[in-house]
DNA sequence: GTCGATGTAGACAGATCTGTCTACACTGTA
DNA sequence: TACAGTGTAGACAGATCTGTCTACATCGAC
């Protein structure tokens, strides 16, 4: 749902194949656990190749972080819409992502857990992911824009954070479905 | 608070010095990016003493691991205790944590996302520190071990989940702890 | 028809990673 | 007195890390 198909990678440009291979394993392994030379391999490029696109790894850290804001925002938007468009299409889209056999967590939480000191962009990076995700929760209620809705979507946001990462370490992601769903009704 | 002062740790035997200093460049930079050389520099200790310890590096891991949720507990239980011990002592004691210098999150899921799939048993010590902690903040509420309540503190545990990656890369802690205290206000 | 962008294979440098090994010294105990 | 436990310094092995470099091929645009 937001890993591309292996099959379709290859036909696509060197760029483009060091992108989405980077992107799939930075998700899968963690960033610092995967190595340019993996990258590289998978990818099927030259080594020059890759490093006339991404001058050094952190360069490509940061194109990855922009390309899953992308992939996962469309995402989000798309399946909230077609769960209803109000505030009970939370629930069930969360249900997929977190219910999904890639499930890693969040990919923003996860970077800025692994490189938060080495390399300070990333909370930066993170903050305006978490504001646009807050941005299309206000969208499922009333009066998006104003403050009172920012300051709930704000609030439920919040709930939706602890959801991702209870799902990281819960035996079951329903149990975790649950609560949140009694933390969003009471908002 | 949370952690040692460097000039106690010189005073401590090999075993004792290697896992607090590890416990400190763990939690701060990441365990993928802390080298046991590195440790063993800073613990000033021998290599053959750290292995003599710690047999590998996943080892020291797991024991860093098992020393945080003690010294996280006890610090978590004493403060919620200083703050009244009922439920509006969470956001206090939350404030001390969050907003100290040293804050980095917490270290469980941190841990879990840098290493999640390569080393399966952190889902597992998370899982048993996350219920701990939803123990504790039973305790602040009535009837504690009661199946409602054992609920209730579940869903403030992932509200207080939300919190703590929150207060990562939010730009101040208050904004947070206001969201969490009106999470925890409705629940 | 020359230039710039894109692509290839793979050697190399220098650092750093985990873990092993030799060889020696001190201390408390049985 | 012999042994087990704890401690030391530092060389070494073998893998892996990021990043540079040479040398060559293809293709579209100006």
């Amino acid at each position: 749902m937001l890993m591309p198909e292996p099959s379709k990678i290859e036909k696509l440009s060197a760029r483009e194949r060091i992108l989405l291979t980077a992107y799939r394993l930075f998700y899968k392994d963690g960033i610092r656990a995967t190595g340019v030379d993996r990258v590289i391999a998978e990818a099927k490029v030259a080594k020059v190749t890759f490093y006339r696109h991404f001058p050094s790894k952190n360069d490509l850290v940061f194109e990855f972080l922009e390309y899953r804001h992308r992939r996962w925002m469309a995402w989000f938007s798309e399946s909230l819409a077609a769960h209803g468009g109000n505030l009970t299409a939370l629930v069930p889209t969360l249900r997929e992502w977190l219910g999904d056999a890639d499930y890693r967590g969040c990919a923003f939480i996860n970077s800025l857990g692994e490189l938060g000191e080495a390399v300070p962009e990333i909370a930066e990076i993170t903050r305006r992911h978490k504001q646009e995700m807050n941005r299309s929760i206000a969208g499922l209620l009333p009066n998006p824009g104003s403050k009172k809705t920012t300051e709930k979507a704000e609030i439920i946001g919040m709930a939706v954070d602890g959801a991702i990462v209870g799902a990281q370490y819960a035996e079951g992601v329903e149990e975790v479905l649950d609560r949140l769903r009694r933390l969003v009704d009471r908002v």
